[in-house]
DNA sequence: CTTTGTTACGTTACCGGTAACCTACATTAA
DNA sequence: TTAATGTAGGTTACCGGTAACGTAACAAAG
């Protein structure tokens, strides 16, 4: 068993501002306006300093700069439910990298659907003066709230909609997904309809479908009949086993509506596993164009969603907004509800 | 079409600690110790500045924190291939949590496999001046470990096991997962195996288990017989047709080892959607422990690998590292095959 | 009674950029 | 011709912490 044992590390990365100006014979202030482009300078001396800089390996020290300026800050932060999650994983990779190209920092943290979380992940982001701020969810605790109003912080408020956001706001409607394909399963002719779900926590992530779905059915003179909530979070199994409990109290329904795909592909393997006919016997429908259900034998019934679009927008809108852009003030991610082989 | 312009924000939040100290009547140096708790105050003192602190909502500013002093940064990096997969967002999440219970806040980046990126991240990173750096894979370009070099910035080394790692490495030992498994399949008395996998880019990343696969085979005198690698990142449908095409080639196999479980269960699909007996025909194997596996009709045969245990210790190792405490230099995060029923 | 050590602070000097303002010099318009 | 304007810089004064060092008051040891 070896072992390191290192000297506290200097923190020394070559050259400065300083010696780079040295070096190539202007002060300070004519490097700095050659790094950020910012006019008021020739050519030649452009030539010479970029010469300096690339000879003594100059790092430039971005904590310097946001410190000195506050409003030269590049870093971003990102909070979502769970890293852990395909859908969240997406929405997280397009804003890193489309806040990467735009030359922003990307902070991410995760809440776990709890407010006191995102609250306590964000007092510690904002101690490093962020240039905005993206979070996931309309649930935030009142600190959080009167934190980003003290600090005067851009937000972008992600994933489900906010028609009166705090600042401005990216993602789908969760509503009216459910809705749809409440009426949907109506028109197929399903009576009998039940949920398969998880517990909403504290946040309103995800219930907002559900709310629409119940709506349509209720409107359609069909209520729901039955609903099953985990106190787990989404996964194959949660589908699998929940489907199972539910089925067990209501043996006779004859669709079932998922919270995700992931959950609905759980429940469908479920009835494959005893022999319910899919979707002669029971409809199932589930909600996000999950690439797995691509190579299932039946087509899964779902709501396709654009993560990529929802990621994409947010960093954009937030970019449009430190750049003191006009912005929509809400971005609705359209969603398509994509009938299958399963309902 | 609503649009919202905004004023420059003035990012000032509460006060400083000048204004805290102040108003606690004492010095600057004081709050700074109390904050940081380093000793050298009276009880009497600590409650009198946490009250003001409360009071005027002070916000430490890191940035400066970590400008003035460089030892007292609490930024660390974190580069994988991919935020959206499975295997490397768990990996990220119990770093980002295990990072936050220490004070450490977690910037991320997606190096997509190639060095390049990644060392332009780094780039990006290091003007930050983080307090340290978590990589994955050991294909690094030679400008990344010369900047490397030159900041001094610690470095942990994930995923991919690494025997002569630039500072520290955590990780599974791929080449023996891949050895194992070669060897459990022949001792089920298989004898005409097949892989399919993705197409290793320029990173070395889940290519070593190929190795290993494929010399425990032809130790046991059966060499591999055929191999199909996908341009394609892995996935559930990459399985799928990499497994159609593979048997289209190779009709005659009595095992396929897949790169992982996602492609294994994609190959799984084929199999059953191509009435392939599983495994009395073909036998599959995959590895990771998806949890997907749990819901299919057959347990799949795969190698369990604890990705949480990767994240947490690589920034257990780390922190050791940034506190100068000695740590061993090369963590091997034990695996377990776990036979199933598909061979 | 002096020396030494400890506790609980205060002072000073940075860290490396950037905003704001200033200064030559050249060019152009009135 | 003179004033106005533009170009390519330089100067200065911060930003908000922290390391390093200084100091007064008091206690215990020799």
């Amino acid at each position: 068993m070896s072992s390191k044992k290192i000297s506290k590390s200097p923190k020394k990365i070559g050259a400065n501002l300083a010696q780079v100006a040295d070096a190539a014979g202007v002060s300070k202030m004519t490097v700095s306006r050659i790094l950020r482009d910012s006019g008021g300078f020739s050519e030649n001396t452009r030539a010479r300093v970029m010469r300096e800089i690339d000879r003594l390996g100059y790092v430039p020290n971005r904590l310097a700069a946001a410190f000195g300026s506050e409003t030269s800050s590049t870093l971003v932060g990102v909070c979502v439910p769970r890293v852990t999650s395909r859908l969240y994983g997406e929405v997280l990779e397009s804003i890193d990298r489309t806040l990467f190209r735009f030359g922003y920092q990307t902070l991410i943290g995760a809440n776990e659907e709890l407010p006191d979380v995102e609250e306590k992940w964000l007092r510690g982001l904002l101690s490093w003066r962020p240039a905005g701020v993206i979070l996931s969810g309309r649930n935030h605790s009142a600190a959080t709230l009167e934190l980003l109003k003290a600090s005067s912080t851009p937000v972008v408020e992600i994933w489900d909609l906010n028609t009166s956001p705090l600042d401005v706001s990216v993602g789908f409607n969760h509503f009216d997904c459910g809705y749809e394909m409440g009426h949907f399963l109506i028109g197929r002719g399903r009576r009998r309809i039940g949920y398969v779900g998880t517990l909403p926590t504290t946040t309103t992530m995800g219930s907002t479908r559900f709310e629409g779905f119940s709506k349509a059915l209720t409107a359609a003179g069909h209520p729901l009949v039955a609903t099953e909530l985990l106190h787990d979070r989404s996964s194959f199994y949660a589908g699998y086993y929940g489907t199972e409990n539910l089925l067990s109290r209501e043996n006779n329904l004859d669709g079932i509506y998922y919270q995700d795909d992931e959950m609905a592909i759980g429940g469908l393997f479920f009835c494959n596993s005893r022999g319910i006919d899919i979707p002669g016997q029971l409809a199932i429908a589930g909600w996000g164009g999950m690439e797995a259900a691509s190579i299932l034998p039946q087509r899964l019934t779902t709501t396709m969603v654009s993560t990529h679009g929802v990621g994409k927008q947010a960093a954009e809108v937030l970019v449009a907004r430190l750049r003191d852009e006009p912005c929509k003030e809400v971005v609705v991610v359209p969603t398509r509800l994509v009938p299958g082989a399963t309902a």
